[in-house]
DNA sequence: CTTGAAATAGGACGATCATCCTAGTATGAT
DNA sequence: ATCATACTAGGATGATCGTCCTATTTCAAG
């Protein structure tokens, strides 16, 4: 075991790949040409595309994990970290018009592929969800956290929806400032409540 | 041409399972094998699959249009309309929550694939936007009355691609009553205004 | 230096798929 | 009744794909 960095070029490019291209249309000649491996070699560090398919999850899982630990020490208050959220919006703009969300556009693919990875792909919705719900019990929404959280998370999938379908940037501008005063204006209401 | 109704029991289950599966997973023996036809007689009727899509593509757009029109008259006022809009998502709860918006899942599927009929696809988001925008324009909003409907149009999408991601449709009825009391909110602030 | 396991390469295999081809059947117009 | 055309059937074809198999190379441990 010397060179450990074949199986994580591989695991890196397939994440790409999938992410632009889908899953299903993605082939191990596509990614091994990418890679620039043999087509053998792969099943050498992977014994099925579906076991590709659950190293690319988990590896996506993690770099979510960093990143939200990363929001939960950077932002200050849990508004503030909640529009770190709304925010990756605004800095993936590109890839989101291109490509979509990567984690609602392969929800969406492995759910009419009745694949078995379904529920692992779920898990990183949970992530966010999980994530934004502690930050809406901070701000004292005991009772909604969670819709709060799932309500959050469905614009933020309907924009990357609608971007991707129209190509459009600027909408996904608007959008992002309409969440972020939404957030602002519960936060003030809970205040005035409070 | 004495039995038409060949090709339309085609474009009829294509238009199902291109829903279901998606339409690159869908073959056309599962379309044969659904329809009761023999493989063959498919290209006496389409020339290739890309054709069926075209011909499933312009079959939803039919379908939208009547149900549009539909919905123009059976509202008496534009607030009216905009609820039969926003409530399809209650009346299409459950195919939603195992499928997916047939429309938002098409569009990102024809994106990732780079198919050449993306655009017609489009469309159908287009039917829904032009429809919505002339609702928002009869309640005074010249100038945003096309960013309202991509609003609403985003809401949508969000809420079906969590509610298939989830398969949870409690989730649908709740993120309804929001986009309602939305619609409400906008309606009578335009009344103050005016 | 030897050796055994890990890593890599590339061809073979079987399944699936969209598409094409050929042949038979039904049917409507003349 | 004839004939051209529409319709239907089902096998052939070539490409692609995931997977498997075998052979070769690399390399670290003894």
């Amino acid at each position: 075991m010397k060179n450990s960095s074949t199986k994580e070029d591989i695991i890196f490019n397939a994440d790409q790949l999938f992410y632009e291209q889908g899953y299903e249309k993605t082939s191990f000649a596509d990614i091994a040409s990418k890679v620039n491996i043999s087509k053998g070699n792969f099943y050498h560090h992977f014994k099925t595309k579906d076991d590709l398919l659950k190293a690319v999850i988990e590896y996506r899982l993690n770099n979510t994990e960093k990143m939200l630990m990363d929001w939960q020490i950077k932002g200050k208050t849990p508004t503030e970290r909640i529009q770190s959220f709304i925010k990756i919006l605004i800095r993936n703009r590109k890839k989101i018009k291109l490509y979509g969300c990567p984690v609602g556009t392969l929800s969406s693919e492995l759910n009419k592929l009745e694949h078995s990875s379904k529920k692992e792909a779920n898990r990183l919705f949970d992530l966010f969800r999980d994530w934004l719900k502690v930050q809406f019990l901070e701000l004292g929404h005991q009772e909604d956290a969670d819709r709060l959280a799932m309500h959050i998370l469905a614009r933020s999938q309907g924009v990357a929806v609608l971007a991707n379908a129209y190509q459009d940037e600027t909408f996904v501008d608007y959008e992002v400032d309409l969440l972020v005063k939404w957030v602002d204006n519960l936060n003030n209401l809970t205040k005035v409540k409070v």
